[in-house]
DNA sequence: CCTTGGCGTTAGTTGACCCTAATGCTGAGC
DNA sequence: GCTCAGCATTAGGGTCAACTAACGCCAAGG
């Protein structure tokens, strides 16, 4: 009734309008699933016709309720998947993404149920990242703080890593940092660099990486 | 590479092969897959060109090697999610083929190879049937002695029982028809009938039924 | 206010997988 | 040895999800 791609799209919206705001334009949804522009065009046409979106003709596009419902029980499918395997099966936690992104529109209602009872029903999957709960409510939109925003000084605990980028998320996994770890900022470069303590170590970062992770400030520097 | 769906095909002409003798024939091919005859044609054409199958126009196809490797690989992938699901996500044994035959074709080789370990390489899934090894050496062929053809007063124990049909198979996994289990005939019935003693209960079974269930002979009756 | 570059959409094509209708082969019985 | 039923294949067409090429909208700068 619904296929994987169909899944694909409608997964990619919910991410795009969470993280820019307003509606997503056609482009960013093309460039997100490596379609052209035309390709994710005409799917927005079918799901339109659907009722899983809405759309404004060359404004952007916006998930309706159904969407986000459909979108937020294949992410629930995704996180517990990315639990189960580590958790479960010792996969390494830097690399399930993919699996759980191929197995997350072929899995069971009763499936589901199994492993996050198996998990005892879990809140956050191994990257921080929170998981919907059985009944699909939406999740908090509020964007979070993240470590670039810190100060030299400032004390923090990470909450979440973005699994965006595999390489970024096994560099970042090597450095110590993951979720739970504690993280003292030393330095912030003008050049977009960081300079944070982890786990006795120091360990450089760029803005690009310092903004994919979320974390819950310590002690803030005194000034 | 290879799509989920000539995944499928080679399955169950690797199946077909196995329970017939000779070359498969189109329509059975068909029948078996729930598609017309001319869809299961031309597919054998692809197929054909791609090297996993042989044929010979109006007689039949038959697998090559590098076709029944592929048939293997996913039978391995079935029987592996079918024993993990019972035993380690706590599925009844008589409801985990479906799911087995939709994950079957998206996990990966490591995905396998950590279901393997965690059930210690397993020889036999839970309906008995033998789980190819991980460098997909070809099954032996040999049919097998089913419980149709055995006498009253034999006593077997069963070996095997196919999984074709969930409902038969959920209905004899109630009368304690299950791998293991020791089974003695009591009577056989000129309209197609046996009545058997299991676990002390009598059970009276068809023909269609008790072809499908494979078993080891542990005492002949006195003639 | 008009042009132009960038983005969005429309039109037309392709490949995978399915269908129905029509045609071709083959072997069993007369 | 011919006919015909039954099975196999060919022909033609539909849908889905992708593509490229062509065209439409719109806002920013001259």
């Amino acid at each position: 009734m619904l296929s994987a791609k169909m899944e694909d799209y409608l997964k990619a919206i919910y991410r795009l309008q969470r993280d820019g705001d307003g509606p997503v334009t056609t482009s960013a949804l093309a460039d997100a699933l490596d379609v052209t522009s035309p390709t994710a065009s005409s799917m927005l046409d079918t799901l339109e016709e659907r009722g899983f979106v809405e759309r404004e003709k060359y404004q952007g596009t916006r998930l309706t309720r159904d969407g986000e419902t459909v979108a937020l029980e294949v992410i629930r499918h995704h996180r517990l998947l990315e639990t189960y395997l580590t958790e479960q099966l010792g996969f390494d936690w830097t690399e399930v993404h993919d699996e759980a992104d191929r197995l997350e529109h072929h899995i069971s209602e009763e499936f589901e149920r199994r492993v996050a009872a198996a998990l005892d029903d879990p809140v956050v999957d191994p990257h921080g990242d929170p998981i919907p709960s059985e009944t699909l409510e939406p999740l908090d939109g509020t964007p979070g703080i993240t470590l670039a925003e810190q100060e030299p000084g400032d004390v923090v605990v990470v909450e979440r890593v973005s699994d965006r980028d595999p390489e970024e998320l096994s560099y970042l996994s090597k450095q110590g940092i993951t979720p739970d770890q504690r993280v003292e900022v030393l330095d912030v470069a003008p050049i977009g660099m960081m300079t944070v303590r982890v786990d006795g170590d120091e360990v450089s970062l760029p803005d690009r990486v310092t903004e994919m992770i979320q974390v819950i400030t310590v002690e803030e520097a005194e000034l």
